[in-house]
RNA sequence: CGGGGUGUAGCGCAGCCCGGUUAGCGCAUCUGGUUUGGGACCAGAGGGUCGCAGGUUCGAAUCCUGCCACCCCGACCA
């Protein structure tokens, strides 16, 4: 089995590479860095966007859009932002093109040249920001709770299809508010609504917790992060919150009056999740049969695969396939009937099982004779036969149990791979061993934590919101401190 | 951007070192037939600017130079 796929064992990131192009979620463009996300794969983000949508209007939000092009000027009048992005910036420089005098082919008309450079944006704090200053002038005006979905261009060296690409899908929310609190508790409700949606809709169990101020967003007075865990024993930072503070309210000089009539610049968040999380979603559950996909968000919950040799034979099962669809799909559930006679059923199994439909109900003569159906899970490959009344019910719970089974393995994976490490010998051993995530005590200097990165790669992926106050001693430098941060080594 | 590797049919590869008929093989595709409860079988057919541009040579997939793309490992990052 599996012959198509890399095994994990063998190679987990071919297997990865392997698993994205098989299952046709996407493949290489011939733009360099950049994909491109086939109708399977983007069926999925689709799922992912409407249910964060949902999350997003339901706390209040609203959409909007801004320009893909930023002047680059702009990016300058905050420090922190311009040093964080100016090296993976891809900048419009022209906007007309001509012939070639020789007659071969098309050049850039030089005389055709911006005036100002526009940069594509990597995030549109700035754009946004120059817009919010002319929306703002009283309290009254606040709070602006908006989201974008848009894609984002950053010029990365190294690429790998959903995790790291030059250009890709997300939704940037940028929040203003009258006060620093309650900023503040915007951008936590942002990262519990992300952590949320992990956890319920991916079924990935995540950390959450604070970035310490070298792994901040540029620009950010706190950066927010979930992180997950992936299968090889390493994170993957899935969905940022930032408390921006009052930073871009001063570089673009938005200021409203208080209640008291005074004058104050704005307090903005900014947060985001993108494509990458299908990276995650890949990554988290798969096996080497193929995609796992969780049933929230597998965008065909339920495949019906008739098996016969004659075409009286399939006249039968196809009414009886018809009438399982048509309950189920009054069920809410998505479902198709494959009735393609250029693929054998063996063929289809396989299939099906490298795109990771949840749940797959293969129905011959045998169970049109005995009133019955084979259903089949995808998340642990058992199957049985159970009685064709009833099987909505079935089919439901099945769902049910699947989309829990699935957290509940990757929950197990994560705890058993969350080391508590008091000793550097220790925290060495593990991370450069199996991996997971390690958390540790840490004496709170960036100098320790650049340290560590370079003797073992492993970063501090967030200081855990729940982790406890408790008495330690820093495992690289021995100074003492109040509490055990999370590492890891990070895509 | 540094180190390593690879570019030959849609995909995966052999041929290259040591230049010489018509560039092969597997998978996939198409046609016909037999099949169909875990990626079917037989027969036949189609498909190639050998990554691109120069050069050496009577002759280049093969040798030389330059470029480009992709993969792996580093630094950077969601």
């Amino acid at each position: 089995m599996a012959k198509f796929l890399t095994s994990r064992e063998e190679n987990y990131s071919q297997w990865y590479n392997d698993l994205v192009i098989k299952a046709d979620l996407a493949e290489n463009s011939a733009v360099r860095g950049c994909m491109v996300i086939k109708p399977y794969g983007y069926a999925i983000w689709e799922k992912i966007q409407a249910e964060l949508d949902r999350l997003f209007k339901a706390t209040g939000h609203v959409n909007a859009y801004f320009p893909l092009f930023i002047p680059k000027s702009f990016f300058s009048r905050e420090a922190a932002h311009v040093e964080g992005f100016a090296k993976e910036c891809a900048v419009v420089t022209h906007y007309r093109l001509k012939n070639d005098e020789s007659g071969k082919g098309i050049v850039i008309d030089p005389e055709a040249k911006l005036e100002e450079e526009l940069v594509i944006r990597p995030t549109s704090e700035t754009i946004i920001w120059n817009s919010y200053k002319n929306w703002i002038q009283s309290y009254r005006d606040l709070p602006i709770l908006i989201n974008q979905w848009a894609n984002v261009v950053r010029w990365e060296m190294r690429t790998r299809l959903f995790l790291r690409t030059a250009e890709f899908l997300w939704q940037e929310g940028h929040t203003a508010h009258a006060t620093a609190g309650e900023a503040i508790e915007e951008a936590r409700r942002m990262i519990d609504l992300y952590a949320g949606f992990a956890e319920n809709s991916m079924a990935l169990p995540v950390y959450k917790g604070s970035k310490t101020e070298s792994e901040r967003f540029a620009g950010a007075i706190d950066t927010m992060a979930i992180e997950a865990l992936m299968q090889d024993g390493k994170a993957l930072q899935a969905g940022t919150s930032h408390f921006l503070g009052q930073n871009f309210a001063k570089a673009f000089d938005v200021k409203f009056t208080d209640q008291d009539g005074k004058l104050d610049y704005v307090w903005a968040t900014s947060w985001g999740v993108s494509t990458r999380l299908m990276g995650a979603l890949i990554m988290a559950h798969s096996d080497n049969n193929g995609l796992i996909l969780p049933p929230k968000l597998a965008p065909l919950q339920v495949v019906i695969i008739p098996i016969y040799k004659t075409g009286s034979d399939l006249e039968k099962i196809s009414e009886y396939a018809e009438k399982i669809k048509t309950d189920l799909g009054k069920a809410g559930l998505s479902v198709k009937y494959d009735t393609r006679d250029t693929q054998t059923p063996g063929w289809k199994f396989a299939d099906y099982e490298l795109k990771g439909v949840p749940v797959r109900i293969a129905i011959g003569p045998r169970d049109i004779a005995n009133n019955t159906v084979e259903i089949s899970r995808r998340d642990t490959l058992e199957k049985s036969t159970i009685p064709f009344t009833g099987i909505k019910e079935h089919v439901t719970e099945l769902l049910e149990k699947i989309q829990v089974n699935i957290y509940n393995k990757a929950l197990a994976f994560r705890n058993q791979n969350t080391h508590y490490c008091n000793t550097w010998k220790e925290f060495k051993e593990i991370i450069n061993g199996k991996g997971g995530f390690v958390m540790a005590h840490w004496d709170g200097t960036a100098e320790t934590e650049a340290r560590i990165k370079e003797e073992t790669k492993a970063t501090i992926r967030c200081i855990p919101f729940d982790s406890v106050p408790e008495e330690g001693k820093c495992i690289y430098s021995g100074k003492p401190s109040s509490r055990r941060v999370l590492f890891a080594v990070a895509y």
